[in-house]
DNA sequence: CGCCGATTTGACTCAGATCAAGGTTTGTGG
DNA sequence: CCACAAACCTTGATCTGAGTCAAATCGGCG
């Protein structure tokens, strides 16, 4: 019956207005009109499993992305074909912004764990922009949040020592973490310590080291993917406060 | 005189629609009717000195920056103060975008030579956007190619050796040499050594040695600040074509 | 000319990579 | 439910690219 399946289509979708993520995506700093006209066009695609690519480089950009939930890599490939994982992005985190450029996508993104995302089709965004400032103010500050977290990485990239860089790696999660109002001294890493390593510029072993040195420290322990940070401020202090 | 003042002030303002960066800047994809109505909020402030600041972390964002003559560096500050510079920008290039997140910058911006440039204030930006679809789009262009450019850089501290990072700043710098119809194998730096290690995530001496290095080879040669470029097939073998 | 900051060069050191094994967890098919 | 394979992770030993330290040289400029 055509009823009930209009029924069953509105359940599945979650609305922008009720996501528990709305303060960290798209929908932050917009009133209820705006925010059911964003809705009107935002889709919700079956979800991605592990190991699915949302999108490839080269890929015709169409839409921005928003992680609903699960775990979502970016990374870039370079001309000798080596990558460098650029992003994890966690549920209410936009990715998508590589493809503004020239109308393609520079980076691979792909699933660490079955993911849901929102799209927001592009060639909607124009006009939506027009319509609604609210959105269009967000846009800018959600490319602006990115510009800085990528300068935060270039430092940690270009100054930092290895153990800085993992104690730093710890803490934005941990913040991140905070953000979403789920416990910010105890998660599970969505990715193996292979995508860490190479986030953070270095091997695997001396990421395995480092972990194993933190909890030999009693400022962290680890289980598997599991961490709890128990001393955040020798955390905190190893990047120097 | 009034009129004589008038007169001088139009003389010493470059019209976007006669500015030879137009095609790298702002205006790139704006009808003549868009242009004239942005250059009317576009100003042109007195120029910078070498090391004076545009602007500092923690200032307000006013404006966003197009490089018109000189250049001009941008740098991220860590929490024990160590500094990683984050981009070289060229006449024809902007910044000022790490004032989007919040209103306030998140670097500083420091000109390494006397440097001029374009302001085109913020307040102002969200209605001409609205005005001018060519500058929304194009202000899109802009954002995606800053996202692009620090993943680049990210690679690029992430996986290279400091060879291979040397040559691709290098090759960096000469497709913008042609960018800008300048020659593309002959400039000069407008940085120290210094400036160039630190933004390659390097010490000064391996800057000093690579250069050496690569004049022995014949890749390049290097008097100063001058560089020469001899072999750039032998440059971009380097960094894996 | 003489000073000062920028650059180069040489000698030595070390953080972290690489190489090599071994252990553990997860998934799969019988 | 077990056997086996494939990932994934850890730990130890060794090596090396590039950093650090020290000193000489260069180039501009008052």
């Amino acid at each position: 019956m055509s009823t009930l399946k209009h029924i069953d289509v509105n359940h599945l979708k979650v609305h922008c207005k009720d996501c528990n993520l709305r303060e960290l995506c798209f929908p932050h700093g917009m009133n209820d009109e705006e925010l059911s006209n964003m809705e009107a066009v935002v889709d919700q695609p079956k979800p991605l499993h592990k190991n699915d690519f949302l999108y490839r480089d080269g890929d015709k950009a169409v839409a921005l992305y928003a992680v609903r939930s699960g775990c979502v890599k970016t990374m870039t490939e370079s001309a000798n074909g080596e990558e460098q994982i650029v992003g994890f992005h966690l549920p209410g985190e936009l990715l998508g912004l590589d493809g503004f450029a020239d109308g393609a996508h520079t980076c691979n993104a792909l699933a660490l764990e079955t993911s849901s995302v929102c799209e927001l089709p592009l060639d909607q965004l124009e006009s939506l922009c027009h319509e609604l400032p609210g959105l269009q103010r967000q846009m800018r500050r959600i490319m602006g949040k990115e510009v800085n977290n990528d300068h935060k990485l270039l430092l940690l990239l270009g100054k930092m020592t290895a153990e800085e860089r993992l104690a730093s790696f710890l803490l934005s999660l941990s913040a991140r973490m905070e953000e979403r109002h789920w416990k910010d001294s105890e998660f599970n890493l969505s990715m193996p310590r292979q995508d860490i390593a190479n986030y953070l510029g270095m091997a695997v072993e001396t990421v395995s080291r480092l972990f194993a040195a933190f909890q030999a420290d009693k400022i962290i322990e680890v289980d598997r993917r599991h961490i709890t940070i128990i001393d955040m401020p020798r955390l905190k202090a190893i990047v120097g406060e």
